[in-house]
DNA sequence: CCTCCCCTCATTGGATCCAATCTTAGGGTC
DNA sequence: GACCCTAAGATTGGATCCAATGAGGGGAGG
């Protein structure tokens, strides 16, 4: 309908939240490993790859800035934050803490369709890194979306906006080409997320808190551990100016 | 109606921060309830006040909508954001569990030294509260200082930076002039947080990681309540247009 | 050949400009 | 008097402008 000239990505011109909107995209373009760990964000660039002016850009980047995603040198610009391994081990095990706080939570409020939605969740997830070509890249997203959902599902289910936010804030601190990575490379780890999640899954049912606070907890500290390792073998997914 | 001083308080001129700068003086208003729940808060009028442009202080705004503790309508202008006190009890839940994991990691690592420390702080805490004149308002902030010091205290000593960073997240969300009248108003109040800080005290000191997490954690949630309770109340902090 | 310095260009950062939207006051109508 | 419509003022939001800082490159001196 209206003449769109220069914008690849759909930067929704409602006039309104438009800086919010870049903020998303830029996250994702991020998130999905489109521009590297410690890359440079040149805002002339963003500009017109956004069919913008550097204000709103500038604005947006602030955003991703508190939230943590980059880091912004005076008169030096953007880069994208590389998480050093011990950060990594250290958001983990608050991660860790929270979403078991949300499985303890879930436990009381979770109805028989919420763990059907589950454990279908994780079966999907199962299924698309045992289909062949689990390594190609729809394969992984489509793995990392549904091992997302199961986590979400669980965090939703919990009944505090707050505890879902705080763990997703701390999801998007670290891209996720990387993390998802981890899980369908090696297939005794796929294996294990699975049992895992099962575990959890089975402590839902049956209603006990404290089996499914721990075994949520242990499965976040060891998702942690190997995207913590991951960090430090890198090198492949890491810009080098 | 607005006279405007410029720049009385210290603009940093580094050149180089002043964004940061700008944000967290503009936070330090609001938290100090300088500028109250509900505000506007004009783009103009702060430019002028910190006798900057316009430009700096939208970023800053746009930190500050990140975290939280304000709220921009498209077109319509920024706004303190006014807490429901649902949503106070879901985020003191929430720093329930990071505190009580704090204090169980503190556990382990505290020292002779820290724990002396943490006593003083308890004490001048206390001491600030029985002064004559505690209703006063320097009174009510050396008591709150003291309250924080002894939360930070352990976080910091948890060792994990980023948990210390979620905790303080959650609470720059909201303003202290409100939290910190809780306690000092009511003489009752003011003791059980005093006694609460010491059963944490004796947990942390005879090495008892369950009973120094526990204890946290009820003191945080009862905390959060007596919050969303004055929240519940409040009428007089929050800004009418 | 290496090092240091200076010049130039690229980029950021604050200020300013102008269009778009919202708010509000005034006047007209029922 | 209540309601709506319109027009002017206020405010936000994106674009543009220019100063300041930083990075890179070439030449002079060692």
């Amino acid at each position: 309908m209206t003449i769109e000239s220069e914008d690849l990505a759909a930067p929704r011109k409602t006039g309104a939240a438009l800086v919010d909107d870049l903020a998303e995209q830029i996250r994702n373009r991020i998130m999905t490993g489109e521009i590297p760990i410690g890359a440079q964000l040149r805002q002339a660039e963003l500009a017109s790859n956004f069919g913008v002016s550097r204000t709103p850009v500038r604005e947006a980047l602030r955003q991703l800035q508190t939230s943590g995603l980059i880091e912004v040198l005076p008169n030096k610009g953007a880069v994208v934050s590389v998480p050093a391994p011990w950060d990594v081990r250290e958001a983990y095990e608050v991660r860790a803490e929270l979403e078991a706080l949300a499985a303890a939570r879930a436990v009381r409020r979770i109805t028989r369709d919420q763990i059907e939605q589950l454990r279908t969740a994780n079966q999907e997830m199962y299924d698309h890194s045992m289909a062949q070509g689990a390594s190609t890249v729809p394969a992984q997203h489509d793995h990392r979306r549904s091992n997302d959902l199961f986590h979400t599902l669980i965090a939703s289910i919990s009944g505090n906006a707050r505890l879902s936010k705080a763990i997703n804030d701390i999801n998007e601190t670290f891209p996720r080409n990387v993390s998802a990575q981890l899980v369908v490379n090696d297939a005794r780890h796929r294996d294990e997320n699975f049992h895992e999640h099962e575990r959890i899954l089975q402590a839902l049912a049956e209603g006990d808190v404290a089996q499914a606070a721990d075994q949520m907890r242990q499965h976040v500290i060891k998702a942690g551990e190997q995207l913590a390792r991951w960090y430090e073998l890198r090198s492949s997914t890491v810009f080098r100016g």
